[in-house]
DNA sequence: ATAAATTAAATTGTGTACAATCGAATTGTA
DNA sequence: TACAATTCGATTGTACACAATTTAATTTAT
């Protein structure tokens, strides 16, 4: 009983460590694309979408408006993206790619391989861990909405 | 190739996503203790050690002075701990619990069982998750040392 | 048709995170 | 024993993260 509070014992702490080591293990790597973790996420996204709103890259990334508005406009003054008003619905705000931030994808594509080194887990581990970590993310949903 | 720069292809986002959202369900269960998860689990630390200095704390925690230096001396004004320099080398910072410090742990103790409630993961599932984090942890450590 | 409710983004405020740098203390070495 | 290198904590600056609130636009219900 005692024992459930240490640090060992817990299992939200080497997630959260984990997650901090890994995103500084790309630091350096995304150095390179002038990109932070965070904006890396975001373009990933318009990678494949081209197009998408504020409210729902939101809810892709678990993050809410008041981490992406900030981090968008940052985008937005290096040319990767533009924002505009949807003219259907002025509430929304489409966030498109650009070409230069099309441009950007050919030298992201290093960047994965680059993490996997550092990752250094067999496919087999590589594959639990992940279908693990989404079923914990579905858990979690079905908790609170 | 190009899928792997589709966000749903990432081990390391479904780590991030996870580690957030854990935290967040931390939130209104922590916010009873008035303390944060960064503070929790320093006073976990404590809990355990009594005594630790700044740099040993940083180590456990992965977490950096820049980080420690304003939550500990907040812990210190909310009187969980005292902050003394080591008489025997003045360079260190010793972290000591205090008498309310200790009292916090009997609150906390409902912690651990409230967040497992919403994890909801089975024994097996949650200790192959535990293991391959800490593997994890482990190869990324190897790696820059 | 219009007031009330809802929705989306932006803003504000608090709390991390961490790289880079600084200053004081300590240690290693010529 | 000086003095260079190292170590530790604190500080500064940038970038999230998210709760709570605000504002504007849209939808719903009367």
């Amino acid at each position: 009983m005692e024992d459930s509070l240490k640090l060992e014992n817990q299992l939200c702490f080497p997630l959260y460590a984990c997650s901090k080591e890994v995103i500084r293990r790309y630091k350096p790597i995304l150095d390179k694309l002038d990109l932070t973790y965070t904006q890396y996420i975001t373009m990933m996204v318009l990678w494949e979408y081209n197009d998408i709103n504020v409210k729902k890259l939101g809810d892709m990334l678990f993050l809410d408006s008041g981490t992406l508005t900030p981090l968008l406009k940052k985008l937005e003054s290096k040319g990767y993206i533009t924002r505009n008003r949807d003219g259907n619905d002025e509430r929304n705000v489409i966030i498109s790619i650009t070409k230069r931030g099309q441009e950007l994808k050919k030298e992201a594509t290093v960047v994965p391989m680059e993490i996997g080194k550092c990752i250094n887990l067999s496919k087999d581990e590589a594959i639990t861990l992940y279908k693990l970590l989404y079923k914990l993310l579905g858990n979690m949903e079905d908790n609170d909405v």
